[in-house]
DNA sequence: TTTCGGGTATGACCATAATCATACGCATGT
DNA sequence: ACATGCGTATGATTATGGTCATACCCGAAA
């Protein structure tokens, strides 16, 4: 049993793929709780409205990320999606899921090394964060994401500007840090590759 | 089944009580993954050395957190443990928490919905995270956290500065933003709890 | 071919939050 | 009874990173 992703684990319960232009939404707070999904391209945020009318951004996936897996355990949806940009996402039927899990015992080990490594990862993109220095953010990062051989690490999405998002700063902080960490001699940069020098 | 926490669904795989001081070490990476943890009082870190020595902190567990559940899915830990602070743990045994899950599948389930709740709530953290403004940071965690009817939340472990821990900023910054949304008539404050108003 | 949009990159300026300092209340321990 | 440590709170100062602006390159679209 090798490391699956959402979709692998899932693509017997994968109904159809939905575009949403960008504002449309794909479900509201109290609809029925029958889909989970996955972002193919774009993105899509969720937002909970206070009774005041305030939005409360729960959540926004990205390209890969899965969506709404808390539908699972619920009736209905406890949030709205909508698609932050032009957006295509996977659609995956609740009640097959379910019946995946109670019939193969192996897949729901599978889903629960899935959510475990998720939450490694997220924990770690918190602890990353709660460094202050734009500088030590960005090597923590950097370390945490080589690999330990090489020590190469790939800029996700392709893009700075993507990497800047994930580390919470401003692109043209991290465009400045990454010249200086390059300076110093810390690291060396190829075309979407990021080197780490001892 | 109702929501249920790490120690109340592996209550039967739980083994022993640990008492770290400050700076002992829980386990090393590469020894045999036999346990996972509960952290009672303290602090413990999880951290990685590459290969030039550089620690990268991946996570800090504090009192309530739970700890190494990606031992389940390897032989060995990646990972060195240590406190940062005197610290209980609780033991779970691995190999018994397989077991429970492999003969109760209501098990494998409610372990699911476990790692699904951590992973929504992991991800609203980082999305208030990436608010600049100390300001709009807090009033967005204090709408996230609280109770949608009361619109009270309890300050997270009793203390001011654990909440400024978990927004990721200086205390004195949060003692200074909760003045002045008081000031500004955006909340109102009682012992250990804090109730925006609309 | 030209225009447009987006990523890359860097400079200038400034607002904001971090840091350092101080003080007070309170519980705990000696 | 006093000292110690910790959370609370606020003031002063400053460093840092955000914002705004500009420019270049490149691929896609018109």
């Amino acid at each position: 049993m090798q490391k699956k992703s959402f979709g692998e684990l899932f693509a017997p319960a994968r109904t159809s793929v939905k575009s949403l232009a960008q504002g449309e939404v794909l479900f509201r707070q109290g609809d029925a709780a029958s889909y989970l999904y996955t972002v193919l391209q774009g993105g899509v945020r969720l937002v909970r409205y206070t009774s005041e009318g305030d939005a409360v951004v729960i959540y926004t996936a990205r390209a890969g990320d899965s969506l709404a897996e808390a539908a699972l355990f619920s009736e209905i949806y406890h949030c709205d999606a909508e698609a932050v940009l032009p957006a295509t996402v996977a659609c995956y039927d609740k009640e097959k899921i379910l019946a995946l899990l109670q019939a193969h015992p192996e897949k729901s080990m599978a889903c629960i090394a899935l959510f475990a490594r998720q939450v490694r990862s997220l924990r770690s993109l918190l602890e990353v964060r709660s460094i202050r220095s734009a500088r030590d953010r960005v090597l923590h990062y950097l370390l945490l994401q080589a690999d330990p051989i090489t020590m190469e690490m790939s800029i996700p999405a392709g893009s700075v500007k993507a990497m800047a998002h994930k580390l919470a700063m401003a692109h043209e902080t991290l465009y400045r840090t990454l010249a200086v960490l390059e300076n110093e001699g810390k690291i060396s940069r190829g075309a979407g590759i990021i080197k780490i020098r001892h």
